[in-house]
RNA sequence: GGUUGCAUAGCUCAAUUGGAUAGAGCAUCUGACUACGAAUCAGAAGGUUUAAGGUUCGACUCCUUAUGCGACCA
């Protein structure tokens, strides 16, 4: 297809320099897809041209078409509405391009030119709590953006960077200390991330309930909230642990161990990976020398109280607190410290960050304190800023136990397309370790599709029910298309019908089959600018597309009945494309598609 | 208070980055299985793109202002 774009446009050159005896440089003549209603596959602008050609939009349409029919064989007719032209490429045109996309089948790496050498750091889960929605956008997105950048022939590192330290670990640990009796995940029989959660969960009730005590005894809402007894407890346990507080660290090692097994549990689960893991624990030390690297520098500044300032004003910001007058971290301490550290593991030359818009505001600060250090990674930062995911009944609040779980809504999924499968699917003959593959791989397709088919950057409302849906523009549409082209081929396959068909004789083809064929040789293109704009949302539309493309076909014209032999292996040929352009683009998304369904 | 993002069919989302009559899905209504898989396909209906101005051959897209919702910084 790129060929045949560089050929018109080449063409289109050409006849502007013979009718109008001018040139126009090429990045002016850009085409574009037809709109449906006309006929023709590529349309020429005409309207820019006026003024440089000084003739009216429809005088230039039509003499550069007539130009063209007569000396570009691959266009085969034109038409011009207002000052649009229309050119239409002949049929056998179209099959010399389903040749050429044969010798490059969809997954073959797409060359773009951008950045060889990634890092996208994804997930990135506190160890106080399981995962939940809000992480499996993240975890999702992550996943897909590596996977797309990988399709352009990126080498591509995937980073987790832990939460492992902190207050939050702190609270849960008290309360393990306090009500856990010795509790373990084998003895509770939960998650062991579900089980620090728990313990996360009690701090927080407990807490609250000193401080309405304080409250109620004439204290000061601000004041309760610093004092009560749990919280100075949680803080001393931190200094403890910064410490190095032989019995604190042993708990904290116990407790994030659960957690670990926990997560590991679930992102199997979900199908993500990681190739490396950082913990914040082991990267906020090397932050403090960053910061102790700026003060030397002077780009820092420390206050009367010793805590440590940057001044970002002239980077239209404003003064960010980099380490606390006790010497204590805050996050961006850490921050300073991992990016330092992926740095030097990786030299990247793009280091992606997924993490919720909420933090842009903190992104910039990072990347302005980077700047200021003179680090040359600085610009190579990038924050992929998702939205927000809300519910129909608003915002996620875990005050308010709205948070959705995400072993939970996984369960849910795939227990959705069970009972769908039962219903509806053709399994038989299926073991029951397969049949339970097929429900997790189709609730799971349902649930990424749902979450990764909106723009990144949009925040976007989860609507339970119409996340397992399976009809319409969902995942498990997409994957019953392509488990029905395996029964074609599995039927092709008995009829002794090759997938490398012979094209000569094929000279024409059905508007629909037409249309797929363009869809296809579109792949290249849709990776391109997916990975340009980091956005899953771009493939997972053109996986749908196509999908889309061949169920016309498939009702639209006969295969296996088809009298014509050459024709029958050609449409053959078609749907083994199809499958694979299918195959590759949900693979993108990280969703995998079945053989039967 | 300061900074910033968003607003498109009843609902959830698109719109090739400034191009034609703004497209899909869900929901509603109507057709198509004795067939190669109906988790499908075809059709109907549904819009003053939040509002008012501006820029130009042309605006959902860019610029003002207003309204509403959200986020962040204290």
């Amino acid at each position: 297809m790129q060929q045949l774009e560089q050929t018109l446009k080449a063409a289109l050159g050409a006849a502007i320099q013979q009718v109008f005896g001018q040139e126009v440089p090429a990045s002016q003549l850009t085409l574009q897809p037809t709109r449906k209603d006309f006929a023709g596959q590529f349309t020429l602008v005409t309207f820019p041209f006026t003024k440089t050609l000084g003739k009216g939009p429809e005088q230039i349409g039509q003499a550069i078409g007539e130009w063209l029919v007569a000396n570009t064989p691959q266009v085969s007719g034109y038409n011009v509405v207002k000052g649009f032209l229309n050119l239409e490429v002949a049929d056998a045109e179209w099959v010399n391009v389903f040749g050429q996309l044969r010798q490059t089948p969809a997954g073959t790496p797409v060359p773009t030119g951008g950045p060889q050498n990634v890092v996208v750091e994804y997930s990135s889960p506190n160890t106080n709590k399981p995962l939940h929605l809000g992480h499996l956008r993240n975890n999702f997105l992550g996943y897909s953006v590596a996977e797309i950048l990988k399709a352009t022939g990126a080498t591509v590192t995937k980073a987790n960077l832990v939460n492992d330290r902190g207050i939050h670990i702190c609270k849960s640990m008290l309360a393990y200390l306090q009500y856990g009796q010795g509790e373990t995940p084998q003895s509770a029989g939960i998650k062991g991330d579900h089980l620090a959660g728990k313990y996360y969960v009690l701090f927080e009730k407990h807490y609250r309930e000193q401080v309405r005590q304080l409250e109620a005894e004439g204290v000061l809402p601000d004041v309760a909230k610093r004092q009560a007894p749990m919280m100075l407890e949680a803080q001393d346990m931190l200094r403890q642990w910064e410490a190095g507080d032989e019995a604190v660290v042993s708990l904290w090692r116990q407790m994030n161990g659960w957690v670990y097994e926990g997560f590991d549990a679930t992102y199997k689960s979900i199908g993500v990976d990681f190739d490396k893991y950082y913990y914040e624990s082991g990267t906020y030390l090397l932050g403090k020398e960053r910061v102790e690297e700026g003060l030397q520098k002077g780009v820092f500044f420390k206050k009367e109280d010793g805590s440590v300032w940057v001044d970002l004003k002239e980077e239209g910001l404003d003064e960010k607190l980099l380490l606390r007058a006790d010497g204590t971290s805050v996050y961006i301490t850490q921050d300073l410290g991992t990016a330092e550290l992926k740095y030097q593991d990786f030299h990247y030359d793009l280091s992606v960050y997924v993490i919720a818009d909420e933090q842009n505001y903190h992104m910039q600060v990072l990347k302005a304190v980077l700047k200021k250090l003179g680090k040359p990674y600085a610009d190579a930062i990038y924050h992929l800023s998702y939205g927000m995911v809300d519910l129909p009944s608003g915002k996620m609040k875990s005050r308010e136990g709205t948070v959705v779980d995400a072993d939970e809504l996984v369960r849910e999924v795939v227990d959705a397309a069970k009972a769908a499968t039962l219903e509806k699917g053709k399994t038989e003959g299926l073991t029951e370790q397969e049949a339970d593959q097929l429900y997790h791989m189709l609730g799971l397709g349902a649930l990424k599709y749902y979450l990764l088919k909106v723009d990144p950057k949009k925040r976007m409302l989860f609507n339970p029910e119409e996340s397992v849906s399976l009809e319409g523009h969902t995942g498990p549409f997409i994957q019953y298309s392509h488990a029905r082209i395996s029964a074609i081929r599995r039927k092709a396959a008995e009829l002794g019908i090759a997938e490398d068909a012979d094209l000569t004789s094929i000279t024409e083809l059905h508007t629909t089959e037409r249309e797929l064929v363009q869809e296809l040789a579109r792949y290249a293109a849709v990776v391109a600018e997916a990975a340009r704009t980091q956005s899953p949302a771009v493939v997972a539309q053109y996986a749908y597309d196509v999908a889309k493309a061949y169920n016309r076909v498939y009702t639209e014209v006969e295969i296996f009945r088809e009298a014509d032999a050459a024709k029958k292996a050609f449409r053959v040929a078609l749907s083994a494309q199809t499958a694979q352009a299918i195959k590759a683009s949900m693979g993108l998304l990280g969703i995998q598609v079945p053989e039967r369904m």
